[in-house]
DNA sequence: ATACGATGGG
DNA sequence: CCCATCGTAT
């Protein structure tokens, strides 16, 4: 049987709302040390990865390593059920048919409640993410990054990201007009949450589609900062830890028929 | 003649919008001691039930029992005209053709606001309600019990309500899961608002359309606390006290023919 | 036109 | 964390 408790319901609901529209169906896979689960988004472009270690939960049994597939439309109604402040119990045994149970509670009050929501088989073809090392690796707070491709999407749909060790710059050009974001590397050290660090071994540039980018952004609420790491003609990575126990990370390839926004 | 003065606007338009979408034509009985209003729900299915006594009026002058008929729809239209802390009187006189007048007034301010408000006829085939004594009653705070019905219309169309002295259970079976929401009567005394209280002569276990149930909690604006009446195979009541001077009371029968989650 | 859900502000 | 307002969907 699989077990496992969260303080909070409100972290689960924010994974499954940063996720649900890249991906539809969900292969968790449990195991003694995290929950995790890796999927491709519908069209094939963008990668998944969420890692959530024994660490975030309150409590955590897992007999045996096994994937729990779920619908994320699903998932995510039984979760509206659930106060962000709530307790949060998943809850898997094989004889019980092919359901998880998740378990609602509000310490404070004599109430449960039970949501009973049924499995399904998906074939996680299992992805190898190969290791990469980034050529530049940029932290900021991941709200000024949404609000970045945000913005810059009202010019264009693509994104191009050029780093160096001056700086790093976002640029959106498009019919109307064009925007360029630069950050330099803080020099401003008072308020660490709010730096925007940069570590450049060799300058890129490439683009993206920041229609992807925006999707990626809504996993904004769960994290101050976000983590970019890029390499020309790679995937970025584009991460959201998750309480020095996990992570949620979205994968891109770059756009490479876009000349335009190349320079 | 007929007038009468309340010192807030929104205690009226929070009424008139809990009760227009089942109600279109309501006719207001007026007497010395009351104004109020029963109705069946254009389908007939449910029925309202509305009390506002003397008590709830800053002035109040009903020379003879009169029926005062108007369209809710017009009644929301006029009511929307008034800020929320502004008074409103509502005068009716016979010789002044069959029309209503809402006057709004900022008493901080020198405007008043006319509105009137065209009557119409209603047959208001009355409605006798019989005294029922309920096997259960249990009061709660109106937003939870709103949240419950809404959570349970994600898994089902029935809601079914199961109490004992244990606690009272309310359930909602579906295709794509189940939600069972339970709560025991409150062992935490502390904060009386916060409260689930039960009692229970005998054990009911009823089933209800939960489109209605969702309707009714509309109201939920209008009260703290929400009281429900049941007895097996005899309609609820939904209950929202008027700040002690009044109530809006809701009548649904049980639905029959509902085997599956009766279990 | 009305009702519900989502988002932003206090 | 709750309330109010705005926008979207039916």
């Amino acid at each position: 049987m699989f077990e496992a408790k969260l303080a909070n319901s409100g972290l689960l609901k924010k994974i499954v709302e940063s996720i649900k529209d890249l991906v539809t169906d969900a292969p968790f896979d449990c195991s003694e040390t995290a929950m995790s689960l890796q999927a491709m988004d519908s069209s094939h472009v963008a990668l998944v990865s969420l890692k959530l270690e024994v660490g975030l939960f309150d409590t955590y049994r897992c007999d045996r390593t096994i994937n729990l597939g779920l619908s994320l439309a699903n998932m995510s109604k039984a979760l509206k059920c659930a106060n962000n402040d709530d307790t949060c119990m998943l809850k898997y045994e094989e004889n019980e048919g092919d359901s998880i149970i998740f378990t609602f509670a509000d310490p404070k009050r004599d109430k449960t409640q039970d949501v009973t929501v049924k499995m399904m088989d998906i074939d996680s073809e299992h992805l190898g993410i190969p290791e990469q090392d980034y050529a530049v690796v940029c932290e900021m707070p991941a709200g000024e990054f949404q609000k970045t491709c945000k913005d810059l999407s009202t010019f264009s749909d693509s994104l191009n990201i050029t780093a160096t060790k001056a700086g790093i710059v976002f640029t959106g050009k498009g019919d109307i007009g064009s925007s360029v974001v630069t950050y330099s590397p803080s020099s401003n050290t008072d308020d660490e949450s709010e730096a925007v660090t940069l570590e450049v071994k060799e300058p890129v540039n490439v683009n993206f589609s920041i229609k992807y980018m925006n999707q990626f952004t809504k996993a904004t609420a769960l994290s101050d900062r976000v983590r970019l790491s890029l390499c020309n003609d790679v995937p970025v990575v584009v991460e959201y830890p998750i309480e020095e126990n996990g992570f949620l990370r979205f994968y891109l390839a770059p756009k490479i028929d876009d000349e335009e926004n190349m320079e």
